[in-house]
DNA sequence: TTCACATATGTGAACGATTACATATAGTAT
DNA sequence: ATACTATATGTAATCGTTCACATATGTGAA
């Protein structure tokens, strides 16, 4: 950082005080028009600019917001979740401060104590990982926003309707005419297996639910061949995709294939897309295939029909939410924390078609 | 932001001066060890948290970096830089206040103010769209990288040898014995014939003179019918894609069709491999596709031949670059801009194989 | 005339750290 | 005994803002 133009500079050069360009700068408080344009041909003349650290300093606030979340890479969930909230941080003059933790509870917890150390104004959580490290933002008195994956850490939350996204999808196919329908999908049970901490709602045990429900309500029955549980955040490069295709194979093993698949990820279902393919198997001419998110959907082979989270809004929520923290009055706070559902969409592309005659 | 513990806090309960906190924190300056041990004892006890705000003001060092790029989202190219650059600022404490400027110079502009602002140690342009956004920063005096595109503004870079990963791409589809070759690529002439400032090192000049250099090596002709150039950064959902669906319609129309296609960029590639779906063309018993970037390849069917960009460690040597400065002695500062050149491998899987015979 | 009030500007104390400098003690070489 | 040095700690200025408070002038009502 080299030598900077300071507020003191504009005052001397403006024959003010600091003072009155600070009434300039925040726009409040007397101040004469005259005066007005005098301090602003200074700023301009100096080239000064703002520091907002002591800005922050002083003002207690830091417009900043933090988010914690899974990673921007390689699931491009994380991203554009990620996205959604920085733009509308900037709407209101926010930044936000970037921290990727991919599932490492160690590294949550630096993230956390970075972010209270850099006192931003409120944390977003999108899928937190340890409880513990919520608890520890909450106790320092920052606001907090969980998205998707939620502890059972009381905080403001942004969830999406898993039940109602999975089940849209699942109504698709069954109105297709596919009566034997895959699920790959996590597996709700994964964390506590492992002795983690788990989720106070789970998405993957949400999501399980709609398909097992659609099924039930249309008097089909849940075949276990049917249906692959594996790790869900393992979202390494082509390995989770990888589980996808794996997963498919043994369907496509079994004595009476099925003539659909549903995955819980768009990852999932490319690995799908990819088995089916090696094994000559046109979609949706001999399989229809159905995905979550809406990440990959668009670029796949065929494009793929998905449930699409609105991704832009989850993250837009989550900023706006702490964002109006700030301007509440502090009374506010002890209030009922927000728990915000929003809603997917079933986009219809070009993997799902009617189920092939038997 | 709530009240905080500070370190005149922790001075009181511990009976000391603030220096002598300071000296325990920043761990220099004399320090008897059981004063030492009284300050540790006493932060653990009252809970302090460093206030990063005033240190980094007292300090003139924010410890943070700026990263302005093209968007997270949903070319996964910049997400996978940004985090390089992110993971490798945390092995040195600083953290990466990212911007997301969708090509918009305006926008570009107000994220090199609002970088300026919060002091910023240091600023990464990862695809600058204005060079005078990029002189901007230079002229405030912070350290600048620019990444992939760069501008004739003179600052350190970090590039990666387009030609060299074009020309490999193309000796591996001649090798297997295609002649044939269409080119799906960015327009060199692009920002020119818009009347936008170019960049300095155009990669889409590169990488097609990497096509056509080859071809001519082994005596094949460059037959424009092949050669599709189109806009590179409209990046946005399905039209990037639907280009690269397009532009291979139009080759599958021509009299004598390629048996292979390059595209350089996997988005490209992926609405290739679209269209020949749609025509029933095999891949690659039919037709061999190679992308470019890496980003995509794994998850599409099938699984992507393509030229892998070291995405993690472009971003990674910007942000190491721009930290070593930091340390370097101020004298140092008018030395020779750095100019690192990273190198592509190509990443051979299932899209590519034999031409088939005709 | 006097008081209240709106307008306009300045003074100096914060904000929470770091750091140059001062002070104090003990040990050691001269 | 003196001077020097290493060790240990404290004092107060400083980083660049904002803001509570003080001050000053002009205007209109009582």
């Amino acid at each position: 950082m080299r030598q900077h133009v300071t507020i003191k500079d504009v005052a001397k050069h403006a024959g003010l005080s600091t003072a009155t360009v600070t009434r300039v700068l925040q726009q409040r408080g007397y101040v004469a028009e005259e005066t007005k344009d005098q301090v602003l041909a200074a700023i301009e003349e100096t080239g000064y600019r703002v520091n907002t650290l002591a800005r922050a300093l002083r003002q207690q606030q830091t417009k900043t917001l933090g988010h914690l979340l899974h990673c921007i890479s390689p699931n491009p969930f994380f991203a554009r979740v990620a996205l959604g909230a920085e733009k509308e941080a900037h709407r209101y003059g926010y930044n936000v401060l970037l921290y990727n933790v991919e599932g490492d509870p160690a590294e949550e917890r630096r993230g956390v104590e970075t972010l209270l150390d850099r006192r931003v104004d409120g944390i977003i959580f999108t899928t937190a990982v340890d409880p513990e490290n919520v608890q520890l933002a909450v106790s320092n008195g920052v606001p907090v926003v969980q998205v998707e994956r939620i502890t059972h850490v009381e905080t403001h939350a942004v969830l999406i309707d898993n039940y109602a996204g999975s089940s849209a999808a699942m109504e698709h196919l069954i109105e297709l005419g596919h009566e034997r329908i895959a699920y790959i999908g996590g597996d709700p049970h994964y964390y506590q297996k492992r002795g983690e901490p788990t989720s106070y709602r789970l998405i993957e045990e949400e999501r399980l639910a709609g398909y097992v429900d659609v099924l039930n309500k249309y008097g089909l029955p849940v075949d276990k061949q049917l249906v692959a549980l594996g790790e869900y955040y393992s979202m390494e490069d082509g390995g989770f995709a990888g589980d996808g295709a794996l997963y498919t194979e043994e369907f496509l093993g079994v004595a009476n294939p099925p003539t659909a698949i549903f995955a819980t990820c768009d990852i999932l279902a490319a690995g799908a897309l990819q088995t089916l393919y090696r094994h000559g198997l046109g979609v949706p001419d001999d399989m229809s295939v159905v995905g979550f998110d809406g990440t990959y959907a668009p670029f796949l082979t065929p494009s793929l029909t998905t449930v699409q989270q609105p991704m832009l809004e989850i993250g837009g929520r989550a900023a706006q939410i702490l964002i109006e923290l700030q301007d509440a009055p502090e009374s506010e706070e002890p209030a009922v924390q927000r728990r915000e559902q929003l809603t997917t969409y079933l986009s219809v592309r070009s993997s799902t078609g009617p189920a092939p005659d038997r």
